[in-house]
DNA sequence: TTTTAAATAGGAAATATTCTTAGTAGGTAA
DNA sequence: TTACCTACTAAGAATATTTCCTATTTAAAA
């Protein structure tokens, strides 16, 4: 089914990156796969050790951290945890670097006339789109 | 000038929102309004102390939280302070509620498919492109 | 002015995340 | 298979981040 086959990929992903598959990292990434929601490390901790009791909140965060990198989970929204503020002015986006972590402002008019998809509507009232693209900036490539 | 218009902007607005306007609030709005980088609290409650030697760190986050809620200052991409998770699937954006902070998964293909600004290239390499709506879920609206 | 609710300082407390250390166990190569 | 090497893990300590508590101060309305 679709859920071995996401396992499968994996496991393919972990040794292409020289990632141990450990069952602790196995029953992480499938107990995120199956969350609907967008658990916290925490959250995903409790769910789990009903199943594995000894499991430790630290590798929890561990393995976040490590697939994190290698691109098998997204952090949602949330380049790490201390929080970044601006005063807000003209509507603008974030380029975010991965290395360095430098937050850059850069203006999209294109999408900030683009109306949002149908569905979103459906969801509720929308206040304020934003737009972050994450990458390495060129004082991090050389 | 234009830092004696957004610090009048600043004032006017406090008093159409019931929010007074103490020094401690003056000096950290103008503070990061001069930042050119996004600082956290800490970092500004840094550069604060040097002229108000007393200002306390607790009062930056309150401050900031508050100016925060009246939108007169964003928290870049920092929904929370806590970090949530999902596994890396198809291109997809979120919906995040203010209200009950619930995280909902969307797709824009439009978005996608759309080609960055040049700015954006200059900058240097892009990985990943994400979208975040901020707003009220329907349910949290009744 | 006087009044009063809201805001502040300072330190303590609560949360969230990472580090340290000693031991365990994948995965590779014989 | 066996044995080895190194990455990984558990447990708890340490650190970092954010919020709370209380006495005091103060902005702004009367």
């Amino acid at each position: 089914m679709d859920d071995s086959k996401q396992l499968n990929g994996f496991v393919e992903q972990c040794r292409r990156l020289d990632l141990r598959v450990t069952p602790q990292r196995i029953e992480i990434f499938k107990e995120l796969a199956k969350a609907t929601d967008h658990p916290t490390a925490e959250v995903l901790h409790q769910r789990l050790v009903e199943r594995m009791p000894t499991l430790s909140l630290d590798t929890v965060y561990r393995t976040l951290g490590t697939f994190s990198k290698a691109d098998l989970v997204n952090k949602v929204e949330t380049s790490e945890s201390q929080a970044h503020f601006e005063v807000a002015h003209s509507q603008h986006h974030h380029l975010i670097c991965r290395n360095c972590k430098e937050i850059i402002d850069f203006q999209w008019r294109y999408i900030d006339q683009a109306s949002l998809p149908e569905e979103v509507h459906t969801w509720g009232h929308v206040e304020r789109k934003s737009i972050v693209v994450y990458g390495t900036c060129h004082k991090c490539l050389e």
